[in-house]
DNA sequence: AACTGAAGGATTGTCGACAATACTACTTTT
DNA sequence: AAAAGTAGTATTGTCGACAATCCTTCAGTT
């Protein structure tokens, strides 16, 4: 099973296949090509200059991590972000999160977690100088949750969060256009699952990732409402 | 989102790529094609008669499901069973089915919990009919675990457990000679599961699927060991 | 004898073209 | 005028061949 992961992880120049694959995924992230619309492979190949080929190997990549759809015989299409997907997504979110926290407490060792505790206060640290300026924070949520779900060491869960529903939760975000009212307030949320681990409670830091999470899940439905 | 899930389901004829996939995924599922294996691209698509194209595809979606593992420029080869891998896989599945009980107590309409409750006293009727069969007991198993996630009505849980990690759940049961000494007792643990739904009792539902699926666990474990 | 390095062979990644299918627009019919 | 059928076009699925990469084997060196 592949321990190498997606998340932050743009690991080496490696295959022209992965290299547009980076380049789309990112391109719909950031809503450059628009939710609904359709894929064209003639034209993306001319776009980024490469035969089908490896463009069909990325856009099957693209479908496993819930950025496109495709039909057989009828092509693929960037997908829609709804109220109903966001919902479906942040409940898996809460469960399998949750369960990392509960895996991480139970196996992380004590110098990973000495390691994190240093982490977060750098990242209070930076908070602080650059107050309300969401980009750190971003980076920082996202260090936090992939160092715990990958401290869970169950390859399966790795996958599925840090391949499968990354992405896709990145678009939600991104798209919605999150800024900083929680940023002070998540990275105390932080700082209680880290303590509840180092304390190997693995039910509490359970229940505080889920609320996390949930938090976050309200937050963005709240953005989602009344953008639309 | 792709409601229709590889479950069960051979889905018309589809494309050429899709009827490869059909055929390796059943070969390797039986252990055909022994785990750890090389696959090799031209030799498998001199075997099944077509292009290097449609098999690739398939592949790629042998990888999605955990069938095989593939490295860059060096080839893909057939998962290994490890105890560690069964236990990671079925901490997933405690988690996520035990999930998807719960969503389906709050979401199944009284209608399909009855047509369930009838479905379960005919496997009850053939299981006694063919005392000690497993192969009824199995599909009734999956089908039974397969309505379930699929009143759940979340479309991303309802593709990780039966287009992701179904494949290889059934991979592990086959190849470690499931039969019947579970039979019964699986079907007591089915009817009070669904019970808890029709109750609409969600958190009992889903912590009797938890046992039910840790049971499961432990029973292939021995076998595991065993054969080992 | 063990290790390093290079040549050979094989496999994967990529390309351009063809075949099959689906979508579009128009004509025909009721 | 609306619906159904049909021809045309465009897109996807598939094919065979070429290029790039990796693994193996063998020779050479320390």
């Amino acid at each position: 099973m592949s321990t190498d992961c997606g998340f932050l992880m743009q690991k080496d120049p490696i295959t022209a296949a992965d290299r547009v694959l980076l380049e789309i995924q990112r391109a719909i992230v950031a809503g450059e090509i628009a939710p609904g619309s359709k894929i064209s492979e003639p034209e993306l190949a001319k776009q980024f200059d490469l035969s089908r080929a490896p463009l069909r190997e990325a856009l099957a990549r693209l479908e496993r991590c819930h950025l496109i759809e495709r039909i057989p015989n009828a092509g693929a299409r960037v997908v829609k972000l709804t109220p109903q997907g966001l919902i479906s997504l942040y409940q898996i979110r809460e469960n399998l999160e949750g369960m990392a926290c509960r895996l991480a407490a139970e196996q992380m060792s004590d110098a990973d977690i000495k390691q994190m505790q240093s982490l977060l206060d750098q990242h209070l640290a930076t908070q602080r100088v650059r107050e309300g300026e969401s980009y750190y924070q971003e980076a920082g949520d996202v260090d936090f949750h992939y160092r715990i779900i990958q401290a869970s060491k169950n390859p399966y869960l790795i996958n599925i969060l840090c391949d499968e529903l990354y992405y896709l939760v990145r678009m939600y975000r991104v798209q919605m256009g999150m800024a900083g009212p929680r940023v002070s307030r998540a990275f105390d949320e932080h700082k209680a699952i880290l303590n509840a681990i180092a304390n190997r409670d693995g039910e509490l830091a359970e229940l505080l990732m889920r609320r996390h999470i949930s938090a976050s899940r309200r937050n963005i439905e709240l953005h989602l409402q009344q953008g639309n």
